[in-house]
RNA sequence: GCUGAUGUGGCGAAAUUGGUAUACGCACAGCACUCAAAAUGCUGUGGGAAACCAUGUGGGUUCGAGUCCCACCAUCAGCACCA
């Protein structure tokens, strides 16, 4: 084999020259704009995931080329964030350089890898001119009331000092390090992303993304449609209101319940149940997030002193906290139906509270205790003998009515927590001043310039805290002394918006142009894991919304198509890491076999969505195959013409080379890569078997390599350049079309009927595709085999599937 | 517990969406070339002597089911005291 990984550096530097990946703003084409999950330059190289990754998509945006759009294909790096601030931490390397180092190396192995992307248009977030409008997006979105900060109990990781998302708590652990997540109150900003949780839930239904993506987001979003319900307190001081999607049971409530840390408790609280209600607080407060969250953890609490009026039927009932209701969902009170509700029913076991049962099956009497099913309202005065359905529509317009309820939703989702108490990320543009109160930095001051040299250590201060030189600054208002914001923002702020820099990546007079934004937004394709599928595509669709209602953009979601790459397992099945030993690294098979072979092993071997455990058993049938395609290439040159006629044998040559044309669009425009190469070695079989009988039409053999060589280009993109300029060609394949099916050849040749009897196979005929159903039909009663089975039966119906399949029906 | 996905040869996998199940490869075997080996090329390769039987299991719809319907089983993933 002649190929290998110098012929991807001559035709690497060859582009470069020629400048064949710039992308051309100007041109008339349609537009297509595709791209992949930007990377974190955390390694110093590129890993297998990320050729995974980017190599097939980089083959799928070369295709959208060859079909005619004006592709365009950017790559960036989501610089910001915890792990280059750890390394720094462990290394002493300041973020900044190993970064940047980094940045610099991957840059390089991406075009190794021959990835078409043009650099001048590309983001690094950790830069000023990236940074600076990440900013100015937070001044934005804290102008139109979308930024807000409160105190709040937060998800605090001991281990990297630091505040976490609720998407980067797992099981009531640190996503990164495993450690118990406790809860502590600091000030922190939020962006209001629950304004647009029903937009969020209801524009899911226009993606073209994969189901169960959309799925994860509707569980995320969490909607759940009830009733607000207003209990008054026994002396009529305090209102007790509570969220609840079964108001039909609503005469069945014999308990109120409060989260420990609601403030309200303070209020209600009788002298003599003081000490135990303090006593439970310290109790709870002291638990982990794993230990609060556990199902299986039996329910505690205690009671308040406190009644509460049930205000359908004047009930009096005990007011209890219980560490089970969650302050920050509904609205932290609950009521308690044990009759009809299994953890109200445990609870109101464990402190004999009375259990009163308001609904029946429709079937049977109900003698059981618990019955958490719709069903037939009893014991409920007036609304006896409605059903569930019914009752929650009558309650609540009867509540409405009195003033005490009403329909609402509610929503699992949270606002978005942005701050971090990290130095690596861009600083929050806000500055606190003693007289003026909260005040964001104008645009003009912007960007907030994070300082290089600064103590970086975690001990629970914000790095940024410890730099006078930063924290000390004048009010912009006042101009009075004045301090600034410690903390930087999370960097899926970074990469919420990105996507929309990318177009207009230089400039520096505003975040992008109008024009250019909504021309070549959104996205048509995205790709990249699936483990995004919660945290930063949730978050991007919000930012698209957001700046949709202040007027920077005219559309509402980010990403038309949403492709997920399955994930590259180590050889023992498991997930790839260096404490498990079982990482594989490109380097090594690209230095061996060059990009391409590794390139097209990659898409050959695995299903692009699904992935699955790396083995390299196949890599050299790749080499082969590429030797195959020279000594094709090599064969035509060579070979001499001996006819111009076009017999049956070119008709299906030429038959065969549509099909493959016409088969690998579909499957590479489906991410089908691996059916995609196959057909392309099924037509260099068919090629190969037409040079090995003695008569060649030149010029069809001449179209037919051509072709081969056109659909793989965008698939091994350096070996197929270098096979045409063998061919004698001057420009480069990837300014060629994709080919054209000539609808004339692909319904020309033969082909093979199979006839089934009573749908059993049983013959293969092979007739002209131009025959109709009665010239099949008597050329398979012609057939020795069928003319057999048809003896002595009487055939009841014929049916014929044009080109695919004829069956036969017989009666005994 | 809830939700979703997956289940096809010795292996990676395919099947134009209801129309020849196992394409394309790997591995294996045989043959050719060779003194020999490697490389390469060709041929064969689900089971069964055959009728036939085979797409996790059992039913169903249909002329025809890997594909659609019902009920199970197994594996994986996400969510989970959400009121």
């Amino acid at each position: 084999m002649n190929y290998s990984k110098e012929t991807d550096k001559k035709w690497q530097e060859e582009w470069i020259k020629t400048g064949l990946n710039k992308y051309d703003p100007e041109s008339k084409k349609p537009k297509f704009y595709t791209m992949e999950m930007f990377s974190y330059p955390s390694g110093a190289k590129l890993h297998l995931g990320h050729w995974f990754n980017f190599a097939p998509a980089d083959s799928f945006a070369r295709f959208k080329k060859m079909q005619g759009f004006n592709v365009f294909h950017p790559m960036g790096f989501d610089a910001f964030g915890l792990p280059a601030e750890n390394y720094a931490i462990k290394t002493g390397i300041h973020p900044e350089d190993s970064t940047l180092k980094n940045i610099d190396t991957m840059k390089r192995q991406l075009n190794e890898m021959g990835g078409s992307y043009d650099w001048n248009y590309s983001v690094e977030t950790c830069m000023p001119n990236y940074y600076k409008w990440t900013q100015w997006l937070f001044v934005k979105l804290y102008k139109a009331g979308l930024a807000y900060k409160k105190e709040a109990p937060v998800n605090w990781c001991d281990s990297c000092k630091t505040v976490l998302a609720n998407e980067q708590v797992i099981d009531g652990c640190c996503e990164r390090c495993g450690t118990e997540v406790v809860k502590k109150k600091l000030s922190q900003w939020f962006f209001k992303i629950t304004d647009y949780a029903q937009e969020l839930l209801d524009d899911l239904d226009k993606l073209d993304w994969p189901e169960s993506t959309k799925k994860v987001q509707q569980n995320w979003i969490g909607r759940s449609t009830g009733s607000e319900i207003t209990f008054k307190t026994e002396d009529g001081k305090h209102d007790i209101t509570v969220f609840s999607t079964r108001v039909d049971t609503l005469c069945g409530v014999t308990c109120m319940v409060l989260a420990p840390e609601s403030k309200l408790v303070d209020e209600i609280v009788t002298p003599d149940c003081k000490k135990a209600v303090e006593e439970y607080r310290v109790q709870t407060s002291k638990l982990s997030e794993i230990d609060r969250l556990s199902t299986e953890r039996p329910k505690t609490g205690t009671f308040t002193g406190a009644y509460a009026i049930n205000p359908i039927n004047n009930d009096k009932v005990p007011i209890w906290i219980a560490d089970y209701v969650l302050e920050d969902y509904g609205t932290g009170f609950v009521m308690v139906v044990p009759a009809h509700d299994e953890r109200d029913y445990e609870f109101a076991k464990k402190y004999n509270i009375p259990i009163k049962q308001v609904v029946r099956p429709k079937e049977d009497d109900g003698k059981e205790e618990l019955f958490t099913d719709d069903g037939i309202l009893i014991n409920s005065g007036k609304y006896d003998g409605l059903t569930s359905e019914e009752a929650r529509d009558v309650i609540t317009a009867d509540l409405e009515k009195m003033g005490v309820g009403k329909k609402t939703v509610n929503y699992r989702l949270k606002d978005w927590l942005v701050s971090r108490q990290r130095y690596w990320g861009a600083p929050i543009p806000v500055i606190y001043c003693d007289d003026c109160g909260t005040v964001v930095v104008p645009e003009e001051d912007l960007p907030v310039m994070l300082p290089y040299d600064v103590e970086f250590k975690p001990d629970g201060i914000s790095p940024l805290k410890k730099s006078k030189e930063f924290m000390n600054c004048k009010c912009p208002k006042c101009g009075k002394p004045a301090t600034r914001e410690a903390d930087t923002l999370d960097t899926f702020v970074c990469s919420s918006w990105y996507q929309l820099r990318y177009p207009d990546a230089n400039n520096d007079k505003e975040i992008f142009n109008k024009e250019t934004v909504n021309k070549m937004n959104p996205v048509d394709c995205y790709v990249g894991g699936k483990e995004h599928a919660a945290m930063h595509l949730i978050y991007t669709r919000f930012m698209t919304k957001a700046l949709r209602d202040m007027g920077y953009v005219d559309f509402d979601e980010p990403f038309t198509k949403l492709i997920h790459q399955g994930l590259i397992l180590g050889p023992d099945g498991n997930k790839m890491s260096k404490s498990k030993g079982n990482t594989v690294s490109p380097d090594e098979y690209v230095d061996k076999y060059g990009a391409d072979v590794f390139r097209m092993y990659l898409m050959f071997g695995f299903d692009y969505r699904k992935g699955g455990p790396w083995d390299d058993k196949g890599i050299e049938a790749m080499t082969k195959y590429f030797a195959r395609v020279e000594a094709l290439v090599q064969k035509t040159i060579d070979i001499k013409c001996d006819t111009t006629e076009v017999t049956l044998k070119e008709e299906d040559l030429l038959r065969l080379k549509n099909q493959t044309i016409k088969s690998m669009a579909k499957n590479i425009e489906d991410f089908q890569f691996n059916t995609a190469i196959a057909r392309s070695m099924e037509f260099l079989n068919g090629i190969n078997n037409y040079i090995n009988d003695e008569k060649v039409n030149k010029e069809v053999l001449v179209n037919c390599v051509e072709t081969l060589l056109k659909v793989l280009a965008p698939l091994a993109p350096h070996f197929m350049e270098e096979e045409w300029s063998l061919l004698g060609k001057e420009t480069s394949i990837h300014k060629e079309a994709w080919p054209e099916i000539n609808e004339k050849e692909l319904q020309g040749g033969n082909i093979i009927i199979p006839v089934q009897v009573n749908g059993k196979l049983k013959a293969q005929v092979e007739v002209s595709s131009s025959l109709s159903k009665e010239e099949i039909l008597e050329a398979v009663k012609k057939d020795e085999k069928v003319a057999r089975l048809l003896e002595n039966n009487e055939v009841v119906k014929e049916i014929y599937v044009p080109g695919k399949i004829l069956n036969l029906v017989v009666k005994k």
